[in-house]
DNA sequence: ACCTGAACACCGTTCAAGT
DNA sequence: ACCTGAACACCGTTCAAGT
């Protein structure tokens, strides 16, 4: 039911290492990171469970493919005649769009923080940064603070949406929320008692690309290091 | 030898909610996330498992305690005279040090969003935003972004410090990875190559506080929404 | 070279039974 | 109310054995 991709040629015994995180990968959608088991896969891919384990050795070496395989397939294809700002804001959507579709990435970024994928994404960013402020140290500092806050927003967001409270509606979670946030203690909570309103009509994609802009404004307006 | 502080005046037999979590803690510390087991707990504890599970019900419930406890301990005293950007920086610094201490509390952050722990900080936060800048969307956005950025961050470090290549010295290993940053494709990695020295000179607690600096930088400047 | 499946050590959770 | 320990279902990993 679950292996969508077929050799077509050959038989359906040809266990490749692109087929087993193939299958990885819809496990990982359909049944969430506890889902993923050896054992699972063995089924799914109709053979035995040390059989996958020629192939990939650890789990982990099975989380580190899937996440490179999902992110790279994602992020190939970019519009390079953009303004700077403008084509970060569109490389952070889409890395948020992902993250949103495959909410297992989320931990497996934040968990490992050199794999490929990131230093592609750090490569892409880098790219931009380049063009908007000139000085190397700086370059290296905000591509590294956009990077950090994308991944980190991402998996915020997708832990979020995957949190046990999160089964009912979007709105009513949101409600339910914001009205314990009003009615905090006012002595511990003065602040968090008056973000009721916007966190109840915020939206989420807004509210992560805003954050993307703040970061790269402070960039614009850098100065000298010392003199903050 | 790990249990630190006997009640004293108790027997050793009187198990609290809070001397299971304080093991705990205690044990995350000294093996790490995969070292906390309600067997390992228990014999630290000098009991049976089961005895535990009776006043922590879940594994879950357990983390959640030990990340609260741990966070609110190290973020309780602040100085309220600071300007507020440096007081952001200020408790940015406290938290980035509290996850370096506990490399655990990374994954754990991150992992369950809207926390006690998490709610407090960002009620830390949006006091000092209050002082910067006036619209509240732009004060929900901006501690929204602080709040994702230095949780993000934090856990990227000590993500980083328990990665297994990184079992040496800290110099050699950013010297090796500077090494291979240079030598990366031109085509694929332009900006990357360039950006070996930054990495190697840089100070992690710098280039974390640089970015903190960013995403205030951009609040300050902030202007109407839809205008970018 | 690729695949099989039994075996091992370990885990969180449950629960009848004690005090 | 608090604690005990056996039992259960499940996991990743290893490995001798097949083709």
């Amino acid at each position: 039911m679950k292996n969508t991709t077929p050799p077509a040629g050959r038989r359906s015994s040809a266990l490749t290492h692109e087929r087993v995180v193939g299958a990885a990968i819809d496990l990982l959608d359909a049944e969430g990171e506890g889902g993923l088991t050896f054992r699972a896969l063995a089924a799914a891919l109709e053979t035995g469970h040390g059989a996958i384990q020629w192939h990939v050795a650890n789990k982990t070496e099975l989380l580190r493919a899937a996440t490179s395989a999902t992110v790279s397939r994602a992020v190939g294809t970019r519009d390079s005649n953009a303004a700077p700002n403008e084509a970060i804001r569109a490389l952070a959507l889409n890395v948020f769009d992902v993250m949103d579709a495959h909410p297992w990435l989320g931990r497996q970024l934040t968990g490992s923080p050199w794999q490929p994928s990131m230093l592609f994404l750090f490569e892409l960013i880098g790219r931009e940064i380049q063009q908007i402020c000139p000085r190397r140290e700086t370059q290296f500092t905000a591509a590294s603070a956009v990077l950090t806050y994308i991944i980190g927003a991402g998996g915020r967001e997708t832990a979020n949406a995957q949190a046990p409270e999160a089964t009912g509606d979007r709105l009513d979670l949101l409600d339910t929320m914001a009205s314990f946030w009003e009615n905090l203690n006012d002595e511990d909570y003065r602040f968090t008692r008056t973000m009721g309103e916007p966190l109840r009509t915020h939206d989420d994609r807004d509210v992560f690309l805003a954050g993307v802009d703040l970061i790269v404004a402070g960039t614009m307006h850098d100065r000298a290091p010392a003199a903050v």
